[in-house]
DNA sequence: TCGTATAATTAGGATACCCTTATATTAACT
DNA sequence: AGTTAATATAAGGGTATCCTAATTATACGA
């Protein structure tokens, strides 16, 4: 395909791979297989689609397609999607630090922009943040080489009553969840103590920082915890 | 078209339309209306797509077309081009100020950036820089609203020998000439003197602040200069 | 082992851009 | 007025990505 020079870089970075890929890695976390509807689902596009660009994906060399398993990144795809999540954590560092916009803005922001910075460019912002480790959700930023840092984490919807520790950070997939807990200043860093469960697994009461707050299970599961105390999950 | 959310987001901004808008407004500068050959020729595409675009542009009622004379913006058509203009010289503030990148980096990445900021991210970029009215080159940055201010400028090719003036800004559609330039220290401010013009309307020796350089014609008409002294232009 | 739910694929379409080649049309100059 | 050069349009293609509906293949629990 001969194409003109301008036009052709506007799709140089090819978002949709990298939604792609981004996407996956947000979901495999455990190095675990990816079934395609995931994909398909949380890219709110048909599984048709979704198998579609996983073929062309692998193709490509960029990931493993198990039929009726699953989906894994190879290490060139992981270093793709590691990139772009970099330059993404860098973004809402920026945003948020400099610019002060609230989370939500910063989120939906960054996943622009993370489409948009060649290496030269993530690597000038990121020696202007001072090499920050964590985005404002306290996700950590991949580094440009070397292994991503692997903390210990515990949903707090998997504590017990009575259990307490320390926000670690908030997995940041989903842009709604975060205007949620960015109104109600839960933050990395936040201690929180589980007050109360309601019944059938339902809405914690929580303290979070001294403030009672009542969260719902699902959005306990997107908040992710180091335990303080000895204590071990219930 | 029923189509995911998040996928559709990554066409939201249409760069091919803002890349039309963008070029129609930078060759027209002064109000004429403008070839669509120009405009293939600009963005390296054929005049036959060219004519396509043009034509979804206007039913977009971004443009009027006069066929076998040209195009010109409507007045939304118009803001739109601005708020890209605006969206890319602020950006090449804050990647030249904060990042410290050379020109032609900064002209490259803020063509990409320019379609990726929404308003609000784009005005509080504009107020984390201090509300700048110049891009590093020299060109005004639109305001969100009000007119463009409008300087008096000549192109450093019509300054005749012995004329001198001040660069005010270096027209910045093309991203190599900011390169050649900025390796050379000719920025905004810089004070110039014709010394020299080789024949048939040759490559010019001109004094830039105390230094000897020679610039080409082509190279000479994308400085635009203040005059100074009383000197008409020849 | 069998049946069902899940996953994958096939078939047929749509859209937005882009291309080349060939054919009109018009402007503009002699 | 007539010819030419510039401009526009028509015809036929290509790619990437998405869709729906229908079909086929598989895994896994009963």
């Amino acid at each position: 395909m001969i194409q003109g020079k301008l036009m052709k870089e506007l799709h140089k970075f090819d978002e949709s791979e990298e939604m792609y890929l981004k996407t996956i890695a947000e979901i495999s976390r455990h190095g675990n297989l990816v079934p395609v509807t995931n994909i398909a689902e949380r890219l709110s596009i048909s599984t048709v689609s979704a198998s579609e660009m996983v073929h062309r994906l692998q193709d490509r060399g960029l990931l493993e397609h198990t039929p009726y398993k699953g989906v894994r990144l190879t290490d060139d795809g992981m270093n793709r999607a590691e990139g772009i999540l970099r330059r993404h954590r860098l973004w809402e560092c920026f945003l948020t630090e400099h610019l002060g916009l609230p989370w939500k803005q910063v989120h939906d922001f960054a996943c622009q922009l993370e489409h948009v910075s060649e290496d030269t460019l993530t690597d000038a912002l990121d020696e202007h943040l001072g090499f920050p480790s964590f985005c404002p959700h306290g996700n950590p930023i991949p580094p440009t080489q070397g292994v991503l840092e692997v903390r210990e984490t515990t949903p707090l919807s998997d504590l017990g009553v009575g259990q307490e520790g320390v926000v670690l950070c908030i997995r940041e997939e989903d842009g709604e969840i975060l205007d949620y807990l960015d109104a109600r200043a839960v933050r990395p860093g936040s201690r929180v103590r589980i007050e109360e469960i309601a019944p059938y697994d339902g809405p914690r009461s929580v303290l979070m920082d001294g403030e009672q707050q009542v969260l719902g299970r699902e959005v306990a599961e997107h908040i992710l915890i180091e335990l303080v105390h000895g204590n071990e999950t219930e």
